[in-house]
DNA sequence: GTTGAATTGGACTTCTCAGTCCAGATCTGA
DNA sequence: TCAGATCTGGACTGAGAAGTCCAATTCAAC
């Protein structure tokens, strides 16, 4: 017991993670970077492991890029945090749109949206543990918001709150997203993010705003 | 002379299509449903010729595989026809939702799409290439027809037609072509294929109708 | 027909990679 | 200090795939 307070101050490098979580660290990243053909012994090296203990703990290559998945899941969660939830609908939606801009769009996070278009040929099951992990989450916590903002009449979707939810987070992500895909990058200044921000919640508004106030 | 007409008009199986196109035929379909890792002898079985022909032709797997998209290009362009653009904004703009459902966002469609996603890491010159003869011909296309109906006075999109021209398609392909990517299909029923393409169209004209008459 | 070019099938080489095996080192808990 | 578990590195197996080679066949043009 005094052993195990006198290690957990004074810890190896090898041991700020444990094994497990080291590979899958390096796994994802591996496998985010060259895809489902990176071989075990490139994510070995990565992970500072040898090919053995890849084995010991996870069985095979699939079952390792599942669990990696599974690990990644909570991770890929988008950004609708409470806070935000009180301010005035136009300024709401822009903080989506920007924070995603911010965050969500990078090259690093598209490479996982990647990894898991790709995953998701070959594991069929895979596209919809991250579907639901991820997207649908986010899609159905903006359509609470947004059902809530109608009952305060700020918000009149007619009647179909989740298909305004959609069409939003399309707005934002749209053909940015799809560019990423293809791997056309072009780093977006922060102007441009702002701009876009506020394109994105002012045709929501105009579409979805109160009739009498328009916005 | 008088052998080759009769050689025109009785082909045998194998002359229907040029070897060349029939490769590319095949190519495409195995590449579409494999993704890049199909070996080349079961493309060659595919198109009914030998592992040979299929190098004397095309050298390398990588070298038909970029073959195969260039071939494939022109048929990735989107369908915005000229009798279209006659009619009023928002009966052109649903028509244009319409056919997007009933054509481009087949499971078919959407796995060539993925396959470019994949190609594209591995080969990024490829998702240039597939982005400029596709999707951006698409968004410049429409943003033409909007200034057009700008000038007419019957849109108004504040100066920036191509950011309201990637809005619209963005609301049209939107979580229906994520859901695809990550391999979510449910088949569209025609009446779900209706409203979300009036949806949109009535979003988008709500968002950038002449600002008198609402549409 | 005849000739030159293209096609065929199938064996062959070379390479990469998933997964295994093992003997020695290292860690951990008492 | 010791024993059992775990990790290491490196060799090894087996499978699958890219690309080559070649002798026999088919095709196309005159």
């Amino acid at each position: 017991m005094s052993r195990q307070s006198s290690n957990a101050l004074q810890l190896t490098p090898s041991q700020l993670l444990s094994a497990k979580a080291r590979i899958l660290e390096s796994a994802a990243e591996m496998f985010r970077s060259h895809g489902y053909d990176v071989s075990m012994d490139a994510i070995a090296t990565a992970a500072n492991v040898s090919k053995q203990t890849l084995y010991n703990q996870f069985g095979s290559k699939e079952d390792l890029f599942k669990a990696m998945i599974a690990d990644r899941a909570a991770v890929m969660r988008a950004p609708l945090n409470a806070s935000a939830l009180e301010r005035y609908p136009r300024d709401m939606l822009a903080d989506v749109a920007r924070q995603y801009y911010q965050h969500a769009c990078s090259e690093h996070e598209v490479g996982y949206y990647r990894m898991m278009i790709g995953a998701s040929q070959q594991f069929p099951e895979i596209g919809r543990a991250y579907y639901e992990a991820g997207p649908k989450q986010t899609v159905e916590a903006l359509a609470q918001w947004i059902t809530r903002e109608e009952r305060l009449g700020r918000l009149d979707t007619g009647g179909d709150p989740l298909m305004a939810a959609e069409h939003f987070l399309s707005l934002v992500t749209g053909q940015i997203e799809a560019r990423g895909l293809l791997g056309l990058w072009s780093e977006m200044p922060p102007a441009e993010m702002e701009r876009r921000a506020r394109f994105c919640a002012d045709v929501f508004m105009r579409a979805f705003g109160p009739r009498r106030l328009m916005g």
